[in-house]
DNA sequence: TTTGTAATTTAGGCAAACCTAAAAACAATA
DNA sequence: TATTGTTTTTAGGTTTGCCTAAATTACAAA
């Protein structure tokens, strides 16, 4: 459609509202796009109007917004762009997996199509980033991988770290902290009622994690 | 010393400004900034300003800008990633000789050392980018080769083509239809010295070329 | 049903980086 | 030296993307 060139600014807007929507089901609030993207809600309702007018979401006064097709056709594209930059800093650039993610956050407002279908060429077509999450290909369509939460495990069952949805530097220290990364094997040891936390096992340590924690680490189970 | 972050005009500018500047030696004008960048004189004027209070150029009204040692310093550092990049587009994602200024004139503004280094460090630090011009290192030294003018070889002498000084893309298509590029042998065939133009001969074809193109394109004597 | 609070929007402003039109300085030469 | 033409600067304006303060709306609890 509408190929128009958008401003950094308009990327990140629409790649936050993408996220924020789980895949365009859901409606979002303008004080949750506030606080992702550390801007003023005032502000946020500007550039609302701005990314309406242009049909990349619909809007809805005191409402909320909503993904349209094209939107997240657009934000699925700069989503693929920041995690093909992640797999070249981590696996060609040997950065440490926690210093790739602000890196990308530039990198993915470099806007050539060409580039990046030689980048995805050059790195073999990865599926996943190195922090476990998928890559969309060319046309945007996402390889689907059931993961589950470290809470669906039952006691004494293992997993393998697959997945972090939690992008935050403060996390990746917790998670160095640790001793988790992607491919890190766990063990559910007890699971508490109380307030749904998890003691798990990881290279012969115990720790007790939040739900909130838990709730930000995906795994494959084994 | 004043590691302040730079935006993107800033460092256009700068780049454009040292480039005028011959090294730093010259002094540069507002209007040839102004067609460089294809920015009106008046807004020249505007971020001239803005430099000069930042110390990174000298400006005496009227007369001309001269580029600070602060401002050199950035300049480097800016052509320093743009050439790393091209060589990245070119070696590693087979990019044309053609088409990677223009992507690297984007990916330039990423601005992290580390990033920089890393990739400097993953292809092996090269000297020289696909357009044969050198590279500075991390401190901004750079490595001179001393390249002669078409003009300064002799009739029947022979070189290699290895600095392409230009680079728009009009006089990149022209290099594609007279078959010159990086490494392309040449061989004077005769000097006009009516308006200093060359016959060169090309793969067995020998073309007439203006002074004006044989001073873009830099040669090795064989 | 009213009322209080939180979320959202409107209104008015600001800085960056551009623009046009007009004034000022410089340079060239008659 | 006066005049003309070019270069540079000043003045005033625009758009983008942000801000604060104030007004409006939605919603939940009394």
């Amino acid at each position: 459609m509408s190929n128009i060139k958008l401003s950094k600014s308009e990327e990140n807007y629409l790649k936050s509202i993408f996220n924020l929507s789980e895949f365009g089901n859901k409606q979002v609030s303008t004080n949750s796009i506030s606080k992702i993207l550390n801007i003023e809600p005032a502000s946020v309702t500007d550039m609302i109007k701005k990314l309406s007018k242009k049909n990349l979401i619909y809007h809805e006064k005191y409402k909320g917004s909503t993904i349209s097709k094209s939107g997240i056709k657009i934000a699925l594209q700069i989503i693929r762009r920041h995690r093909l930059w992640e797999v070249f800093l981590h696996d060609k650039l040997k950065f440490k997996w926690d210093e790739i993610h602000e890196i990308a956050e530039e990198l993915e407002h470099v806007s050539s199509e060409e580039l990046i279908d030689n980048l995805d060429k050059y790195l073999k077509y990865p599926k996943i980033d190195p922090h476990g999450d998928p890559i969309p290909n060319k046309l945007g369509e996402i390889d689907f991988v059931d993961k589950i939460s470290i809470s669906d495990l039952n006691i004494n069952e293992k997993g393998i770290v697959s997945r972090i949805i939690n992008e935050d530097e403060e996390f990746f220290n917790l998670l160095k902290k640790l001793n988790i990364e992607i491919g890190t094997e766990i063990t559910i040891v007890d699971k508490i009622d109380y307030d749904k936390s998890v003691e798990i096992l990881i290279e012969k340590k115990s720790v007790i994690i939040s739900k909130d924690i838990s709730n930000n680490i995906k795994i494959t189970k084994i």
